[in-house]
RNA sequence: GGCGCUAUCGUCUAGGGGUUAGGACGUGAGAUUCUCAAUCUCAAAACCCGGGUUCGAUUCCCGGUAGCGCUACCA
């Protein structure tokens, strides 16, 4: 038997999370899940100031919206809490205390300046830069006595293995030699824990299983074994994934764009849309194909063994694809929701949004959501429903072109009156009127309907206008901030700015 | 400088000592439609370089190169 699978994800809240970090996350949680193991969250916060609290809500709110949920947390609790740690400080001086007891960490009264110069002259000679042991030692009574007088010292760890050695989840077995790392820092000596230091007291007491993170992560690995040697504890199973990187090689950041959970929820990418897209990122199903994987296919058939080694290019292109599979897959209730803040920032809608209005956004959505790449892009979509805008007409070649033929003004100048003349229409009733303008012109086709989309759109493109009709008709007596011409309404604007004759 | 990680279409990847090197995004073409889009069909597109091992290497080994990371009293 055993023991059960317990993962946790350890972020510093610093106000946005990084899709690296998400990832991250992700492959925790359904590595967690898929093992029915615990889900750990503990926040790294040991230097954030009191003001910048708020980061820890907007982390949380991001890993919620993202489509994650843990068993214990900051939030929630759990049996090896607290899961702060900034609220973990006795707990690391405890530790460091029992290590100098045992005189495996002594006290560093090594200044920076002293250090950086220590550094400086090492990298000159073309030896290793790393602490020259100084203050190794000291002995006890004399390292007390600069303590008590005030003096500020760091405790540092003893190193005395001959090398680390484990068994990756994801490279296999890595071996580093013991002499490429001084003695590291534990708690700095303004009473911090560092940070290898602060993870392994961490997850030893809570008893994770295994840690997966980030391969930057890879040469701290020796220094987190030294510690847990030295206590004495037995070492979790590591797994490192590779970097994410922007479209030019170098490491994603911000500067490559959206690149941050919170960014992508604005711009109206869908949470599962991203979970997708990041699962794919670096791990690959067990059939090499399936590129489409809702949450119960992650979790099932997630497994360290499919993850890729090598760095990954995020490409959006594919993020906005898969996007654009959930959107129109997702309970169009839901997408109707979702869309409500976007149409309101754009001014097209207002609270309180009625049940009427909400029935007659769901049509527009129907009509507009195969054009979008994602729900920000939902008001300029859905532009030619919400104004009638004939200023571009003229200087549109198309359009332009479309509107001096002499078919257009035939087609339009039977057309437009018999719409004005019945008011209010039906798409049934539209369809009857373009029947009788085909019979009377002989136009058909392209001939027929293009100049009648341009004149009731203002555009030369758009969704059909099957959907349209109806959509322009009903809201026309909606009250919203932002009047929606009807069809008859529509046509004496453009008759009136294209001076169409009415024969 | 030292140490480490990585290397298959433009991108994400599957595969693996003998394959027509598979899939997806994107791209191009065609079909369809009142238009754009969506959809469907088709197409172009890859094993970093050099040396071993081997009957045979894209696959295994070594080296090079390139990219990335670490080399902190950052996390």
């Amino acid at each position: 038997m055993t023991a059960p699978v317990r993962v946790r994800f350890a972020p510093s809240p610093t106000g946005y999370v990084h899709v690296g970090n998400a990832r991250t996350a992700l492959f925790n949680w359904l590595f967690a899940r898929h093992n029915n193991g615990a889900f750990v969250l503990r926040i790294e916060d040991t230097d954030i100031q009191r003001s910048e609290e708020r980061y820890e809500k907007s982390l949380i709110e991001a890993l919620r919206w993202f489509g994650l949920d843990w068993d214990e947390g900051p939030d929630k609790g759990g049996r090896f809490g607290p899961y702060r740690q900034s609220e973990r400080k006795e707990i690391y001086s405890r530790f460091a205390r029992e290590l100098m007891e045992y005189n495996k960490a002594y006290y560093c009264f090594c200044t920076p300046e002293q250090l950086e110069k220590d550094r400086q002259e090492a990298l000159k000679a073309g030896r290793q830069p790393r602490y020259s042991g100084r203050c190794r030692d000291l002995s006890p009574e004399e390292s007390a006595r600069r303590v008590n007088a005030g003096e500020a010292a760091a405790v540092r760890l003893k190193i005395t293995d001959e090398d680390f050695a484990w068994d990756d989840l994801v490279h296999g077995p890595t071996r580093f030699s013991g002499d490429v790392i001084g003695d590291p820092i534990l708690v700095r000596s303004d009473g911090n824990p560092a940070y290898n230091y602060a993870v392994v007291v961490d997850d030893h007491l809570m008893e994770i299983t295994h840690v997966i993170r980030g391969d930057d992560h890879i040469s701290n690995t020796p220094r987190q074994l030294a510690v847990y040697h030295a206590l004495d504890w037995e070492p979790p199973r590591f797994g490192h994934l590779s970097t994410i990187l922007g479209p030019d090689r170098s490491r994603l950041s911000k500067r490559h764009g959206a690149t941050s959970l919170e960014s992508f929820r604005e711009l109206g990418i869908l949470p599962e849309a991203l979970r997708n897209y990041l699962a794919l990122l670096g791990w690959s199903p067990a059939d090499g194909k399936t590129e489409i994987l809702d949450d119960r296919e992650l979790i099932a058939q997630f497994s360290l063994d499919h993850i890729t080694l090598s760095p990954a290019v995020f490409d959006p292109e594919k993020l906005n694809w898969l996007n654009r599979h959930y959107l129109k897959n997702a309970p169009r209730a839901r997408i109707t929701e979702l869309s409500v803040p976007f149409l309101i920032q754009a001014g097209y809608l207002a609270e309180p949004v009625t049940p009427q209005v909400l029935a007659w956004l769901k049509k527009v959505i129907d009509a507009v959501l195969k054009n979008i790449d994602y729900l920000s892009q939902l008001p300029s979509a859905a532009r030619l429903i919400f104004e009638y805008d004939l200023s571009h007409l003229k200087d549109n070649e198309e359009t332009c072109d479309e509107m001096k033929s002499e078919s257009a003004r035939e087609v339009l100048s039977r057309f437009i009156p018999k719409v004005i003349q019945a008011g209010r229409i039906t798409y049934e009733q539209f369809r009857e009127f373009t029947r009788e303008v085909q019979k009377e012109t002989g136009r058909k086709g392209r001939e027929l309907f293009h100049p009648i989309r341009i004149a009731l759109t203002g555009a030369a493109s758009g969704p059909e206008l099957e959907k349209l009709i109806p959509i322009f008709e009903e809201g026309a007596e909606l009250r919203l901030p932002r009047h929606i011409l009807s069809c008859s309404e529509r046509l004496q604007e453009f008759q009136r700015v294209a001076g169409i004759q009415i024969t």
